[in-house]
DNA sequence: CTCCGTGCAAAAGGTTTGCACTGGT
DNA sequence: ACCAGTGCAAACCTTTTGCACGGAG
């Protein structure tokens, strides 16, 4: 039953593949079954770790070429801000940030309604929660107007 | 008067060092003083391109150093996840995540009330919202019990 | 005067790229 | 058989570290 999603996730890369005419090689199976059975949130380097076992002989390059694919495809997704640099802020109070997937540029937001969300209680997170931040993503305003290839 | 608002930021930056016995130092101002002065979110390496006409001779390495200081002395924001490396995440639909400060792992949070939050309009965000994504900071329990270094 | 902070250079990750070969379709 | 995908090695980019000098407190 728990097992059913990674097999759902393995069907969508099945479907996808097929509708894409990508190949279907053990690298991406083993992959995406690796990445789907964990509830962490690994780096390329982590599941690496974890399948050069089960699948000798493998390189981080292609665990970073199949990673960027998926992501591409939509099938899996990137957490941290796009470009993965360290950026920085000189706005500490509580504020959220619009991130463009289009320029990848980061913009402020606040909106007081958004300052007070009711946080999840510590029996129900599991976590001491001491702040937040919600990132929205979606287009700027300057990236639907000038549509670039 | 917009400009008071980097003076409040250059002006908490004297009283820290003050209090902290920290030196004031000229690249110490003129970092702050671009970073609190712009509404991006500028790399690391944007704000050295930025400052170096107006200090010549300042290193790459320095940028770094004293960014870090002022996130230390919470004087500024990092944002994008700790660590800097890229995560990835099966789980496509939207969910979000709290971040342990200590350790850096990234668990999920599933919470009916927090995935119907009230967006932006389009207006006031001069965004194209598709989604979004919480981000809650704090200590895991794990952390908590096992209070290391 | 004493250290902290800086600059340089080099190291240390993490990620990407070029090229030849292998394997899926 | 063809072309996408893979493996390897090297390149690249961002960030960190060691060491000696110079300026702030």
């Amino acid at each position: 039953m728990m097992k059913s999603k990674i097999e759902a996730k393995l069907q969508s890369l099945v479907t996808v593949c097929r509708s894409q005419g990508l190949a279907l090689t053990v690298q991406r199976r083993v992959i995406l079954e690796n990445l789907a059975g964990r509830t962490d949130h690994p780096t390329a380097d982590q599941i690496y770790s974890a399948i050069k076992d089960r699948l000798p002989g493998v390189s981080r390059t292609t665990v970073y070429r199949v990673l960027e694919a998926f992501v591409d495809l939509g099938i899996i997704q990137r957490i941290s801000n796009p470009g993965a640099t360290a950026r920085f802020d000189a706005e500490t109070g509580r504020h959220h940030h619009l991130v463009c997937l289009r320029c990848q540029k980061v913009h402020d937001l606040n909106s007081p309604s958004l300052n007070s969300i009711p946080l999840p209680s510590r029996d129900e997170a599991a976590f001491d929660i001491t702040d937040y931040s919600i990132t929205f993503t979606g287009t700027c305003l300057d990236c639907q107007a000038g549509v670039s290839s």
